[in-house]
DNA sequence: AGAAAGGGAGAACGTGCGTTCTCCACGCTG
DNA sequence: CAGCGTGGAGAACGCACGTTCTCCCTTTCT
């Protein structure tokens, strides 16, 4: 096996253990009985186990940000792009697995005691929100309503993740329709 | 020092540490530490540290919730009430020390690993949402408010404790003005 | 074929921490 | 004053886990 695709492996491992049980309740051991990848060369790949985070929640970011993107790339319409965000919220909160944004549950796990966690979630969140603001652009509304559209996402995420219901995503939906439309007045 | 005082001051540490470090990173040495109850008092008022835990999250549901319901209470108005919530949140996230919704951050932590835990946090934010229903309800506005105002507030509380900021709290409030507004008519 | 380098399995090491135990000082009862 | 029980300080225990080490096998190069 390759270092290449031992990396990913260990990555596939880590990011279904991390998200799914945490990442302080996941040991290394886990990660090398799921993926498969030796101790050893776990340690080679991601000198400590904080690095292997870091990777796990770096990747995921893209791979998030790019699935979202995908969807809302298929409409048109402006304001129906801005509604797209939460209709593929709908369907990743519907997901098998599904347990909350892995960004905030990251931040209350470690967000006190590391700091480069700390940024790699401001960072994430800090670009989901610019994405926002290119959708209000692009549909010629102020850039207030973004900064409104991002907390019924964040809000939709968290509580979608405590109550194990898809339903926050279309109430934050119908809430953002409202906010468009009184913008657009 | 009797029982009741003693569980008060283990109580208190427990609120100052696990809600400022995270619960998983603070040993029960260190709320001794803090607390000045000694580890065989700790251990006869609480059995394990879970207990403890959950004793912290108790109190402070009925602490967070007093708080936020005395504020609320300066306003007669019924559409001031709901905005009042909002007001109540920019002066909370403003607070030393302030780090996200303590709920929230204990279900990234522990929501994975701990039914009990994940029961609270639910139980706490059902309370809080039926608070909102009551509001809006004597408001005269139709329910489905309750729920976009609700997942406003989550996204403000989440994003106020990433960033550091109070805007969140402003922009909620504007956000729930318009729908306010919107649902009125 | 023989040597050397790399990798896997898993033991070993060190540390942190939840929990319990030991020992001692202090106050109360006969 | 002797004895006894309560509580505090902190050592001790057991375990989990991050990280490293040992040992052996395999592969490759000459």
């Amino acid at each position: 096996m390759d270092s290449a695709t031992a990396r990913e492996q260990a990555l596939d491992a880590a990011e279904e253990l991390f998200y799914g049980r945490g990442i302080q309740s996941v040991g290394m051991d886990d990660i090398r009985g799921a993926s498969g990848v030796s101790l050893k060369r776990l340690y080679q790949l991601f000198p400590a186990k904080e690095q292997l985070v870091e990777a796990y929640l770096e990747r995921r970011d893209v791979l998030w940000r790019g699935r979202l993107a995908e969807h809302v790339e298929g409409s048109t319409d402006p304001e129906e792009r801005i509604l797209a965000v939460f209709d593929w919220l709908e369907s990743w909160f519907g997901e098998d697995g599904f347990r909350g944004c892995a960004w905030i549950n990251s931040y209350g796990e470690l967000g006190a005691t590391s700091a480069r966690v700390t940024a790699q979630v401001q960072a994430h969140k800090g670009a989901f929100r610019q994405y926002l603001d290119g959708l209000v652009a692009d549909a010629g509304l102020p850039g207030a309503l973004a900064g409104q559209l991002f907390l019924l996402a964040e809000g939709a995420m968290v509580t979608a993740g405590i109550t194990g219901s898809t339903a926050p995503a279309r109430e934050a939906r119908e809430a953002a329709r409202l906010l468009l439309r009184a913008a657009a007045l």
